[in-house]
DNA sequence: GAGTTTGAAACT
DNA sequence: CAGTTTCAAACTC
């Protein structure tokens, strides 16, 4: 009813095809989000559901709320859809109790009546969140750890995850409703799979695919409360949940319990309330299953139940998400893997597999974006292992794996994940401000149409029984997925790319003496112990995409980012090939070389070393950005930056009128020559003045607790005018929580210089941290080590900003960056406006605390970075653009390194105004900008910036 | 398909 | 940490 009108509705149908269908299905649904065909075909399950709706939720709004998952619309309707809306809030508090109840109910149930899935079945549907949850884990890990034969349960579990992979991916629901729900998957699960007909199949992978395309859309508003409500779900499920496993049956079903939950919880979460059609809601709880699913299995594995709850709650939501995406679902896994550093069971496979980690093995050989990873889903990965294919070529990740932050970096994963698919897209990302169904539509158009039938194949395939060697063909299958050929590894090295990527070998690889077999499953993730025990980031995604967010941002740079933004952690070490073979796994992974590599003669397409892999433009505002900054305090720059090609570039309208301005805030002009240089230094001098004169620079933008006034770390060589010609040296403009703000120099090249260590230890303490960008090849990183430290932050942040639903979502994005230990990639991240999609220009937005970030809002304590307000984006997460690598840096610009650098610092007075300045002028993000201008610590030769610093510290 | 090249991973 | 060896993918023919 309500559904259908909506507008959501309305969209939702007319990208599916086959929507007719389902659009009729929803039309039976209360809200639209009525039950998906799927869970309505299986006649025991509306019985059981119903009852449980009964209990669970008394309250007409959360019943309402929950029909529309799936009791078939009946059900649902009878509560009534616009209950939904209204019961959004009082469900999420009473999911929570709900499904703590309800795991109680399935506990009890499925104790009493282990075998029995019908109540299980019925506690999937009756609950939606909770249900999936705690069904699917306990299904999971009853499996196996009922499972006598450590074989059985190690297969079933595969048959399980690859139904649930394929479910999710909506490629085949088939197996999961007729022959998974009855047989057990593992038997039934090859037979069936090829011997079930194919157009019943067909069929049902057409709905699925229609479905599947939209469903992830909601997740973003709803992420953060699900990792909130996961969380208790998750820990009810770990503590409930081990006891009775269902049978794969109830895997089938599963799958479309799991959609319930999601929908509830899009309808708690999603301020919006968008009501779902019953094919987006089936698919988002089909994710919701199939991670749960695999959670469960990495969980059984894992030996702390309680420990992870929150992770596995994100890896859920993360699953929801991505249900549709393979993509995402690889991210999704590697969610699951960051916490493993923590435990490493966990790790496992389970988390590693992640294309999303981006492990260069995991990543597929340079697919095309477009390319969704054929196959996402080797048949050979267990539940746990999802999947394999990296063929995510873009995937990067953004978040650092970090070993610390579990919790941090799931949600940044898991944010990472939605951002990596659409990084994967540009124009998806450019979708980004868009309401989310619509890129994940796009998203999950892309992956299904390709990957269903690979999926499908492979689940043909992998059918343990029925191995086939068709598939084996070189080192990629058919669809694209890596296949390893190892020799004398045994598949337990990080040669082996299976092994690297966290997956298990494929049938189809052509590896001999494999052992990274679920089989083998114990002497695996003991190999994959030692390895991480020697270096724990061994299994770390080496690939870190940070400006993939940017598209979202700003729909003009859209094309200009491109998964060459990403880098990699370590970096190559290429010597012959240039970086333009396979062979350099930057190349691989289709990110630019950067600073990071050692490699040799590169030219690398994706950007050269040296280059960050961030758009000109992007360079462009940064430089601006940072010498507007500077240029406002000091006639030196006077506004004017020259880039590495020589050029000059002016800042305008950074005070003035915002008709022109752009994106950024600023616009940027080429000056061609010297004359206008002067000109337009004049001209910033001008407004410098004004601005100090104008009392409205007095940092309104600036929270007086969090917020400080940069001090200016810059070190330069030369001041005054020649500053002003000398090109804009990059700098990283941190976020301390304490009063002060800084300027960290990132040129210092060295570590330690005591400038820089000096910075590295403000960075440290500082919470909050804004990267403007460090782009100079010549800049120094040093500082990188810390950033990692913050990357969980980050990425948490770039979590929120993607799936916290704000009511104004905040463009922010943000890349994190490597959380590799030594990685010395830089991280350089700038903020949007907020709502306005706009970057703002760097440090102003940053510095301001402003009530719209979402960051606030986060938990103070993963992220202060947070505080920085408008959100921090990670530009450039580690050295620089690579715009500088085709614009060599100007032999003018000063190494952090050089001597004659020097620290410039803002006076105090300067400082305490920004201090005082309330956030009110932040809410404009042009306006935001030009306070921003003032804020900044007039950079004048004369000041010492020592003294500054070593006050603040 | 065999052989070579390449660079990461592993080892010392 | 640097140098060497091993390894398997990428590449070439």
């Amino acid at each position: 009813m309500v559904e259908s009108e909506s507008p959501f509705s309305n969209y939702v149908s007319r990208l599916s095809p086959i929507k007719p269908v389902k659009a009729s299905h929803v039309a039976q649904g209360l809200l639209g989000i009525n039950s998906p065909p799927l869970v309505f075909t299986s006649p025991r399950t509306l019985s059981d559901r119903q009852t449980n709706f009964l209990r669970r939720f008394q309250c007409p709004q959360i019943s309402g709320a929950e029909i529309s998952k799936n009791d078939g619309g009946s059900k649902k309707s009878a509560d009534g859809p616009e209950d939904l809306r209204k019961s959004s809030t009082y469900l999420n508090s009473r999911l929570i109790v709900d499904v703590q109840k309800s795991n109680n109910i399935n506990n009890n149930s499925e104790q009493d009546q282990p075998g029995s899935f019908s109540g299980c079945v019925d506690e999937y549907l009756s609950d939606p969140v909770d249900v999936d949850c705690a069904d699917s884990v306990n299904l999971v890990s009853q499996n196996v750890k009922r499972s006598d034969d450590a074989h059985q349960s190690s297969e079933s579990n595969l048959t399980k995850s690859k139904i649930a992979i394929l479910e999710s991916d909506g490629t085949i629901d088939m197996e999961t409703k007729g022959d998974a729900s009855q047989a057990m998957p593992e038997q039934d699960g090859e037979d069936p799979k090829e011997q079930s007909t194919s157009e019943t199949k067909k069929e049902k992978i057409e709905e699925e695919g229609n479905i599947v395309e939209q469903p992830s859309h909601v997740f973003p508003n709803f992420v953060s409360d699900l990792l909130v409500d996961h969380a208790s779900r998750q820990q009810q499920c770990n503590t409930s949940g081990a006891q009775a496993a269902p049978p794969h049956e109830d895997y089938g079903e599963d799958g479309e319990t799991v959609l319930h939950g999601p929908v509830q919880l899009i309808t708690h979460h999603g301020s919006e309330v968008m009501p779902l059609n019953g094919s987006q809601v089936s698919q988002l709880h089909r994710g919701m299953s199939r991670r749960c699913l695999q959670f469960e299995e990495a969980q059984q594995k894992t030996p702390m139940d309680g420990t992870y709850s929150l992770d596995s709650a994100i890896t859920i939501i993360g699953s929801i998400s991505s249900s549709s995406n393979t993509e995402l679902e690889i991210l999704d896994s590697s969610q699951v893997e960051l916490p493993s550093s923590s435990s490493k069971k966990q790790t496992m496979f389970v988390s590693k597999p992640s294309g999303f980690g981006l492990h260069l093995n995991s990543i597929v050989n340079t697919l095309p974006i477009g390319c969704s990873a054929s196959e996402p889903i080797m048949s050979h990965h267990s539940a746990g292992y999802k999947i394999s294919c990296s063929k995510l070529p873009n995937l990067v990740e953004r978040v650092s794996s970090t070993a610390g932050d579990d919790v941090l970096q799931t949600k940044a994963s898991l944010a990472t994940g939605s951002a990596i698919s659409e990084s994967l897209h540009t124009k998806e990302t450019l979708n980004k401000l868009q309401p989310p169904e619509h890129q994940i539509t796009l998203h999950n158009n892309r992956r299904f149409s390709s990957e269903h039938a690979d999926n499908f194949e492979e689940f043909n395939q992998s059918s343990p029984k029925k191995k086939r060697q068709d598939y084996k063909v070189s080192s990629t299958d058919g669809d694209g997925c890596k296949r390893c050929n190892c020799k004398k590894t045994r598949c337990l090295k990080r040669y082996c790319d299976c092994f690297a990527a966290g997956i298990y070998c494929a049938e189809t690889c052509a590896c001999q003496g494999c052992f990274n077999r679920p089989e083998y499953e114990d002497t695996v993730l003991e190999a994959r112990r030692q390895k991480e025990s020697h270096n724990p980031l061994a299994f770390a995604p080496k690939i870190a995409q940070h400006v993939t967010e940017f598209h979202a941002i700003n729909v003009e740079d859209a094309g200009l980012f491109t998964p060459s933004s990403g880098r990699h952690k370590t970096g190559c070490n290429c010597k012959r090939s240039m970086c333009v073979k396979k062979y350099c796994e930057c190349y691989q992974a289709n990110v630019g070389c950067s600073n990071a590599c050692r490699c040799e003669g590169c030219k690398n397409i994706h950007g050269r070393k040296e280059a960050c892999g961030f758009s000109f433009q992007l360079y462009k505002t940064l430089i601006l950005m940072t010498i507007y900054h500077v240029g406002n305090f000091t006639s030196s720059f006077g506004g004017l930056v020259k880039d590495n090609l020589g050029k000059t570039w002016k800042c305008h309208r950074m005070f003035g009128s915002t008709e022109n301005r752009s994106e950024y805030g600023m616009t940027g002009e080429i000056v061609s020559n010297r004359a206008n240089e002067e000109r337009l230094e004049s001209m910033a001098d001008n407004k410098f003045k004004m601005i100090a004169n104008n009392k409205f620079l007095h940092a309104e933008l600036y929270d007086p607790r969090s917020l400080t006034p940069p001090t200016p770390s810059f070190e330069y060589s030369s001041h005054g005018k020649e500053a002003a010609k000398s090109r804009l040296l990059p700098g990283r403009y941190v976020l301390s929580s304490e009063p002060d703000f800084s300027m960290l120099p990132s040129y210092a090249k060295s570590t330690s210089s005591p400038s820089n260590s000096h910075d590295n230890d403000k960075l440290r303490k500082t919470s909050k941290t804004l990267d403007v960008v460090s782009h100079s090849q010549e800049l120094d990183y040093n500082i990188t080590e810390t950033m990692g430290q913050f990357s969980p932050r980050f990425d948490e942040l770039a979590y929120f900003s993607d799936h916290t639903p704000l009511p104004n979502p905040s463009p922010i994005m943000m890349a994190s960056s490597s959380s590799k230990t030594r990685d010395t990639a830089i991280v350089s991240q700038l903020c949007l406006y907020p709502g306005s999609g706009r970057l703002s220009s760097g440090g102003s937005l940053q510095w301001r605390s402003s009530p719209i970030t979402p960051m606030t809002r986060l938990g103070e304590t993963k992220t202060q970075a947070l505080d920085s307000g408008c959100g921090l984006y990670d530009i450039l997460e580690d050295d620089t653009p690579e715009i500088f690598k085709e614009y060599p840096p100007p032999v003018t610009s000063v190494k952090a390194s050089s001597p004659h650098k020097k620290r410039v610092s803002p006076p105090r007075g300067h400082i305490q105004e920004f201090q005082s300045s309330s956030s009110a002028s932040l809410k404009s993000g042009r306006k935001f900008v030009l306070k921003s201008v003032p804020s900044f610590p007039p950079l004048t030769p004369c000041i010492d910036p020592k003294d500054r610093t070593q006050q603040k510290y």
